[in-house]
DNA sequence: CAGTATCCGCCATGATACTG
DNA sequence: CAGTATCATGGCGGATACTG
């Protein structure tokens, strides 16, 4: 990776540089790579999918989080959500073109990490990183 | 991305299924995908750098949080730590050839969030996800 | 079914002080 | 310089109850 990359976006306050404390792309990163947000889009990268899917799908995420996951990635316009408005409710979940441009990125990570998890050091040795 | 590819993995838990909550990719998942993890790696991606040097560039990181994200990355086999052994000390963090490996899914990802910051809807709407 | 509202614990995170 | 130790806190995340 050159650095010449990193330095234009150093030098470039307009664009977005991560390592800058006070630069949005820290919020959008702190989304896309929070805790549930990585592995909803993951989710949602396979094919589109109702509450109740993505609830079950993604074992161990609470009402809250999926709720406010969804939120923060609609919010960022990654994610869209459609109402049917018939009753009982039906409401789908997909991926807008821009969320299917990140996903795109992030999806190769998630399977990396999948498949890989054998030749990290740990996850024993993980228990905690404090 | 192809559905099979997941139902694979969903199907076979000896490799890692980020979607299963038991599984010890979520663990690595959360390190990688920590708030700083990942501009640690990015960081690291584009040169070796000292402790100092990289307490400077990562804008905002606390000491504890470096060291902490250090250790949990030195841990997962992805950073490399060499002391000289001098006084004072001198300390130099890489890449593993594992967190190389990572980095390169890991950087277009960081990459892609910062140039495209400016598209999402928000950055302003997204104060707070709660 | 698809959420929202509320309460709450705990740990991640941060600030400060100290050290080899 | 390169950390560690300690303390304080806030908000992330979970559980439960409730609703249209």
């Amino acid at each position: 990776m050159s650095d010449s990359i990193w330095q234009a976006i150093h030098a470039e306050p307009a664009s977005g540089n991560p390592f800058s404390s006070n630069c949005p792309s820290r919020v959008v990163l702190d989304h896309v790579t929070s805790k549930w947000g990585v592995l909803v889009l993951a989710a949602l990268a396979e094919s589109p999918r109702r509450w109740g899917e993505l609830h079950r799908y993604i074992e161990g995420i609470s009402e809250k989080m999926l709720a406010q996951t969804l939120r923060a990635l609609e919010g960022d316009g990654f994610v869209l959500r459609e109402s049917a408005g018939t009753v009982p409710p039906r409401v789908d979940y997909s991926l807008t073109p821009l969320g299917r441009e990140l996903a795109d990125l992030l999806v190769p990570l998630v399977r990396w990490v999948g498949d890989n998890v054998g030749r990290t050091a740990g996850a024993e040795a993980l228990g905690r990183t404090a």
